[in-house]
DNA sequence: TATTAATAATAGTAATACTATTATTATTTT
DNA sequence: AAAATAATAATAGTATTACTATTATTAATA
């Protein structure tokens, strides 16, 4: 039996479903590679449409705007996120070592996936590092939150918190430490490359460095 | 004695300093009500100029573009915290009342200042929270950086950093934990105000809970 | 008084963020 | 196999954004 990584991910965020169609996951499949490359303010739909050698209009009828298609890519990654975390918890025993490997998921790149969908990895991470804020810190968040497209963060912190609601029983913020936990994770990494000095990082690379510091804080606000 | 409240800001900021004449003055405050109302990516300064009986043009020749003025606004609040933080701890013993402080300072509004510039404190504190990030989350920050435009929040990380350090000596990772709680401080805000799931927020409001969230989990982490 | 500087008014451009129309091609239904 | 439906490509067009340039007018300074 073949495992079929596939999210489905709520359909209010696309106009058509791109995983419906060869041209629909090539969309998103250069989508994350040139958000990657030239960043979410200059990515447009016409540079994507030229890139694949399609039409802008054609793109349209998939998504509403490039704002629909960011929160389409991420939240594919939060539901990956959560699939990951669940799948690589499963047979571990203590809470404790269940907490670290959520650590190292949110410092790693994703791993391999066997679906159809055959993301770049790396870039998606990067795009998630410095992007993702982007879909929430909008002025129409009110309106947006309301079609449920932020579930699958919702769904990963809550899964999170219940981890962490098994470690420390009277820890009372597990939803906040979650957030932030994952939101560090990101920012401390970008802040490690582009803006060290709003880190301690030495030597390390980013990612191991993230993850020393955040395990420390975890497991000392836990104790 | 009157004391001035004036923050002399990189002036590779702007084109042309906007405390050096009233309509530059004007311009930033206007500017501050503006985003705090529409968002920073519905702002343009065709819509500032119009609000304040200007041109698109006149605005021009103080800030290259809509970028630089956030930067300009952040970078004079950014000075201000450390002002504040300096200020306030300066008749402290304890190095816990220290930290206690400046987790106070971080989830409230502004003070009154009695500086000339008088913005409208309720609304920075506002665009802080939403769209401070947008200024280091972009593509080019390696050129940008390179300005030292963001030395005043390298100033005030290093600042809390140097009082965690008064706190416990033997913690490693005093600047990681500074921009965490001041970037907590912002996203947990906002999130409890609009994606509440993300959080534990029961019927408080927003900074009460942010601020016990960030006082336990500071005091935690350098136990 | 002359010079310089700042602003207002106006115009214009390339790019962005879309919408609409029609022809062509592919897929599904009868 | 023909007819109907749906998806795409090609093309065109619009309002807004993010600027730049020019000139006339007003204010400040030498």
């Amino acid at each position: 039996m073949e495992f079929k990584l596939s999210f489905k991910v709520n359909d209010h965020i696309y106009l058509r479903d791109p995983e419906s169609s060869e041209l629909g996951m090539l969309m998103v499949k250069n989508a994350i590679e040139l958000i990657h490359n030239i960043g979410f303010e200059q990515f447009t739909f016409k540079k994507l449409a030229l890139e694949m050698n399609t039409t802008e209009a054609t793109i349209y009828r998939y998504f509403e705007n490039k704002h629909r298609m960011l929160l389409y890519i991420l939240n594919w990654y939060w539901s990956y996120m959560e699939y990951l975390v669940i799948y690589r918890i499963q047979n571990l025993k203590d809470s404790k070592s269940k907490l670290k490997t959520i650590i190292e998921i949110l410092t790693n790149d994703l791993p391999e996936s066997n679906g159809k969908l055959e993301y770049n990895r790396a870039y998606l991470t990067q795009i998630v590092i410095a992007e993702s804020s982007k879909v929430y810190l909008v002025k129409d968040i009110k309106e947006i939150n309301k079609e449920e497209v932020f579930k699958p963060y919702k769904d990963l912190c809550a899964k999170i918190a219940s981890i962490i609601k098994e470690y420390n029983p009277k820890y009372k913020y597990g939803h906040s430490l979650s957030t932030t936990i994952i939101e560090a994770s990101h920012q401390q990494q970008y802040f490690a490359k582009h803006l060290p000095r709003l880190t301690d990082i030495k030597n390390k690379n980013e990612r191991e460095y993230t993850a020393l510091f955040l395990e420390e804080l975890l497991f000392k606000v836990l104790s």
